[in-house]
DNA sequence: GTTCAGTTTAAACGTGCGTTTAAAATAGCT
DNA sequence: AGCTATTTTAAACGCACGTTTAAACTGAAC
């Protein structure tokens, strides 16, 4: 395995856990045993080494979350709970494109929105405008009622939900299994949050 | 106005704006206009000052909040929404304990259970473990359907919703009102996110 | 006026960080 | 084999951090 991809691994696993700000290059090379220079050699600065981290999860993911939200969005009557349900093969299937590719990813967005304030939101947006647009589209055929103020607020308390427990899902799987005594796995969680958020964005209006 | 409360101040205002680890004591002490070494003279620790900061608002918040949430419990009949409801007085009156106490404090909550891996999350429910109590009480009185592993869930996910929002919640009214261009509050963020989790938490069962 | 606990101050300490440097090692090509 | 471009390496740089030190200052008590 190259260099670059043994410091991307270490990354990855080590920015899921610890953050981004809580991660240092020196526990990043250790990790996947190169030299600490060689992360400003391949990839520049730790800041480049993020977005390249994000980045291969995002160009893996964003043709395939496109694909399932405009799926949606040509059907005749959507359901607010399928907009959300679109997500959840797409994601999934990142367990195959890596080892724990699902959680990893969900907690590294967890971590890009909290940490380096508004630097992920940038990223997404700019880097990968479509899927928001598409599932913004679907959401709006789906409950055409709501304004775009009400759509904006709860798309956001939507992210927030999403990131949040995301960003906290090991400690909190850690807990329900020792509160509950049955093994959980990140798909359990996935599907206790869509009926939540699903309700949240279809809550009667005011 | 003594050393140690214009060190209180600023540290509230530099963290919420910054976070936690995103502020340093040089900075605290600068805008406070004190010497650098007074933060440890006062109160020992970096750490111990973020203590500080969060209990100055957790002594004045819990007596008003375990009041409320009481109350709501006492009824014969509860909605899910007037469980949360009941947060709305105690919380807005932190704006007559401190300026901008509301928003000041509701970010600070949001970025110590993002930042420092966990710890504010043990603060509280050692510190303050009533009004977790009498929160979950009153949930389950007002859907005793409600198993305990999804109360679990969703509170969580509430607490996400909650605690992204407000640690975000300058850079999403400063967004909302451009895009809106109408001036916003922190009141019209709670007015919103209140139906948003309670119907999230009140979300049929699977 | 002296004493003394409490407070403030300037300076320094040690540590860990991201980054840079320049030499050494390696791999690819003729 | 010899040259060249790429990669790896050890070491150091400069900086910012939280914390500690010890001296200077303050104000009330006697």
């Amino acid at each position: 395995m190259s260099t670059k991809d043994k410091i991307l691994d270490a990354a990855e696993e080590l920015f899921a856990v610890k953050g981004f700000n809580g991660t240092s290059l020196r526990e990043i090379t250790s990790q996947a045993e190169v030299n600490l220079a060689a992360v400003n050699y391949h990839f520049g600065s730790k800041k480049e080494l993020i977005k390249a981290v994000m980045s291969r999860y995002m160009n893996e993911l964003a043709p395939n979350l496109e694909k399932a939200l405009l799926a949606v969005y040509e059907k005749e009557q959507i359901d607010l709970k399928e907009v959300f349900t679109a997500f959840v093969q797409p994601l999934l299937s990142l367990n195959q494109f890596r080892e724990n590719g699902t959680s990893n990813f969900l907690q590294l967005l967890g971590r890009g929105y909290t940490d380096s304030q508004g630097f992920l939101r940038w990223f997404l947006t700019t880097q990968y405008p479509n899927v928001i647009a598409y599932f913004v589209q679907a959401v709006q055929k789906a409950y055409p009622e709501l304004t775009p103020e009400d759509m904006f607020w709860r798309l956001h308390f939507t992210m927030g939900t999403i990131v949040f427990t995301m960003s906290s899902s090991d400690a909190l799987l850690d807990i329900a299994e020792s509160d509950f005594e049955k093994q959980l796995e990140i798909e359990h969680l996935i599907e206790q949050v869509i009926p939540y958020i699903a309700a949240g964005v279809a809550a009667p209006l005011s």
